[in-house]
DNA sequence: AGGAAGATCTACT
DNA sequence: GTAGATCTTCCTA
């Protein structure tokens, strides 16, 4: 089998909102027991520190989001009105951040992502944060792994070469957006949570 | 102990 | 398409 290159640290080591963008068509790959299930992701947001009102990271370092503050490259888990989210710590040296995973449109796996989610239609697998993880059995467990380490449970890997365009909005449903658009999605993409 | 939280599902118009 | 109930941690009092 072809071993796959995993996007290097370096990659997340840049600030959020770039990260977020590059992240669009990568691959999102989860090994789970002897199956694989991928998908491209289409959909992110960026978070900052503690200039950022809709950050976990906004009132300072806890031990709950501690995470944001360390190594890039590792996975940030955390629930949200019963839903589990997976973001990625991106930041420039000495800084705080993170990628949120919006949305993936699936390529592998797609049985038993069904099976995680209980429903037909592909397009409403993974086409918002809680539904992508539910669909890849994403949990706390995999809270701080390294998607850059090529035997991990979860990583991101380079996707096919394609061209697309980036749109860009404020994030969804947070309270106290930043003036900046820090919401990023492949332009037309039919597995995106919403547009506008 | 209580409530807020980056959301989702269901049941309607 | 929209509104409302409900999801389950973890924070803050």
């Amino acid at each position: 089998m072809k071993e796959v290159e995993t996007l290097p640290r370096e990659f997340y080591e840049r600030a959020p909102a770039l990260v977020a963008k590059d992240l669009l068509g990568k691959v999102l790959l989860r090994k789970l027991n002897s199956e694989i299930l991928s998908g491209k992701i289409v959909e992110t947001e960026a978070y900052y520190g503690e200039n950022d009102p809709a950050s976990k990271a906004y009132r300072g370092r806890k031990t709950f989001n501690e995470l944001m503050f360390m190594d890039v490259g590792k996975t940030f888990i955390y629930m949200v009105h019963g839903n589990w989210l997976l973001n990625i710590v991106a930041h420039l040296k000495g800084g705080v951040g993170a990628v949120l995973i919006r949305a993936i449109e699936p390529i592998q796996g797609i049985e038993i992502m069904r099976k995680n989610r209980n429903v037909k239609d592909i397009r409403n697998l993974a086409n918002g944060p809680g539904k992508l993880t539910k669909a890849l059995a994403v949990t706390k467990e995999l809270n701080g792994i390294d998607v850059t380490r090529r035997n991990s449970q979860l990583v991101v890997v380079e996707g096919e070469r394609e061209s697309f365009e980036v749109c860009s909005s404020h994030r969804i449903g947070v309270k106290v957006d930043l003036q900046q658009e820090l919401r990023f999605f492949i332009m037309g993409n039919k597995f995106v949570s919403k547009f506008s």
